[in-house]
DNA sequence: TTGAAAGCGCTAACAT
DNA sequence: ATGTTAGCGCTTTCAA
């Protein structure tokens, strides 16, 4: 194991410059009290040379690690990778979070830990005496993990927490999932679907309870009756196919189905097409989340876009200090994202 | 900003057990000379204290850094994160890269470079300085940039070359691309198809040309004319079309088509469906990479699966240094994933 | 088998 | 405006 050092430290750009360490580190740091003419020649220096400060030397000596966790829910996203059904959140966290870091120097890294885990605390306490990140990422279910965000806040660790509403230590930020329920109901609302179906994602995410709200409020400003027309599911594949038949086999059914993810919609399209309803005439779907899959269904899907990317930015700028965190929850405004699956209902006004 | 330390140093374990920093260190890194007693006792205050040892710490006094750093095309990478095409490329390389740094307790980083660019060695060698990585993992096209491979070995960072057969210096792992091809075209062979079609994948890939030697030596061995069964693309859809119409649209056009990629194949579908050519009755189809939406297609995709998990555990393996690495590139096999796109060509024997 | 001392590259605190 | 000193938490000499 060849003792490998750093090639070129502050010393040798000090004596390239003929300053004194401080000075140079005054220069990387974009620290007071050095004249132009100085800088300059540091600079110049470090070009040459061509230095870039240790981040573990920086954090040895109290500064700042550079790090962001991006905390991830351990069960799921491995779950997600090996079914390979196209999920992008790891993806979209990347594409916002990875680089706005990297404009400012930073760099994320993905941690995988178990929230239905005894030892979550020695985990993360881990992964945080290891690496000593200068903010954290917190993703549902993670997000509202009392366990969680009581570590973080008491080492004064500063962490976003994503999907939630619930006040507490911590940024929070969510994707407006209530609003956006009630941008897809009323979408239905203004095509003439009055018997609105709504598949429901399973309670232990509090953005299911949302999603619900959004629908449900919706309705009743429609005056509609909701009776009949609330499903249950798990956020997987299956659940979608029971929930879409519990609504679709009734007496009077939907004739549109708002689903609370992708792979129940996928679900409630197989039901569809088992029941020879075809999507949109018979039955109009519209389904949250918008990860890739939507685009290459038949019909392309009517979805809820998340915003994950963008929030995903929003919250490292937050932790790394160059916005400012407001006391409410930040809201980041999902869209809703047309494609073909929906059209009016073949008998307006039915019942 | 507050000057954050260490929670649990070294030295309060030290003083916990009774025994000097050194005795710890020896512990913790299963050193020599410690009784067992002794490591028992210095074993148990760790447990007790939760003492986790910093790696900016361990990394400045000369150790590893128990960093990896997964090199990926930044242009690249970031166009596929935007399209949300469903590639899941990153997401493979994550489920078996990171999981197996976790058993070792290292870490994998993802760093997005450029490889088009003049700077390639000052992005690269900054990255390297900042982090000081144990062993860096090269994806196409990186794999095979020269600038990076003599970068990489001048500083003796130990590293891996991902889909590349190439030798030089670092550990050279390719996917089977050729033998996979073989398999593809075997198949369609079997199941009684003469003239198969084949959509190259970009010349600048190393990869794209073992795909189709594999292709065209399986052709040859069935003593099959491989004229105007051949066209090019760039592994983007519309290049797909492109190639598809060019091969189907002449006078005694392919009964199957095997496409260098996923992407391609979905052209390919297209054309076919224009054309009123239905998969796979009148056109068998087989795919390259097998990401997520060749599940959702209809029909299903058969696929080549590119095992990127597998291949970036591997690497890691070799890199961490508890696998040896031989001089021969290390072949990881891929698998042809049946699913419902191929068929006995309409009229068995025709040409 | 154990411990003490030196130093990794950098920054904060304190001179000058 | 610049330089000097001390120390971060750890591992590697070297000494006992």
């Amino acid at each position: 194991m060849a003792r490998r050092r750093q090639a070129v430290t502050i010393k040798h750009v000090a004596a390239d410059a003929g300053v004194s360490l401080q000075t140079v580190s005054r220069v990387i740091n974009d620290g007071p009290n050095v004249r132009p003419a100085m800088r300059e020649r540091v600079q110049a220096s470090i070009e040459k040379l061509g230095y870039v400060p240790s981040i573990a030397a920086q954090r040895m000596s109290g500064a700042k690690s550079y790090l962001i966790l991006a905390l991830n829910d351990r069960e799921r996203t491995i779950a997600d990778w090996r079914k390979r059904e196209g999920g992008d959140w790891v993806d979209q966290m990347l594409l916002g979070g990875m680089l706005k870091c990297a404009e400012y120097g930073y760099r994320m890294i993905i941690e995988l830990v178990d929230t239905h885990n005894d030892h979550v605390e020695r985990e993360l306490g881990a992964a945080i005496a290891a690496l000593q990140p200068d903010g954290v990422i917190l993703t549902p279910p993670h997000s509202e993990n009392p366990l969680i965000t009581k570590l973080l806040a008491e080492r004064h660790i500063p962490f976003a927490r994503i999907g939630t509403r619930a006040s507490g230590p911590g940024i929070a930020l969510t994707m407006d999932d209530q609003g956006s329920a009630r941008k897809a109901t009323q979408h239905l609302l203004e095509l003439g679907h009055r018997r609105i179906g709504f598949i429901a994602g399973p309670a232990d995410y509090s953005l299911s309870g949302r999603r619900e709200k959004g629908w449900r409020s919706e309705m009743v400003n429609a005056g509609i009756d909701v009776e009949d027309l609330y499903a249950v599911g798990d956020f997987g594949f299956d659940s979608g196919l029971r929930a879409a038949r519990k609504l679709l086999q009734q007496s009077s059914p939907p004739t549109a189905i708002l689903a609370s993810n992708d792979q129940m919609a996928l679900g409630a399209m197989q039901v569809a097409r088992e029941m020879g309803l075809s999507i949109p005439h018979n039955l109009s779907l519209i389904s949250f989340d918008n990860t890739p899959v939507v685009r290459f269904t038949k019909p392309p899907l009517t979805a809820v876009d998340q915003p994950i990317a963008e929030t995903a930015s929003r919250a490292v700028e937050l932790l790394i200090g160059n916005a400012k965190a407001g006391d409410e929850p930040l809201v980041i405004e999902g869209s809703l994202v047309m494609r073909e699956s929906t059209a009016p209902p073949a008998r307006p006004g039915n019942e």
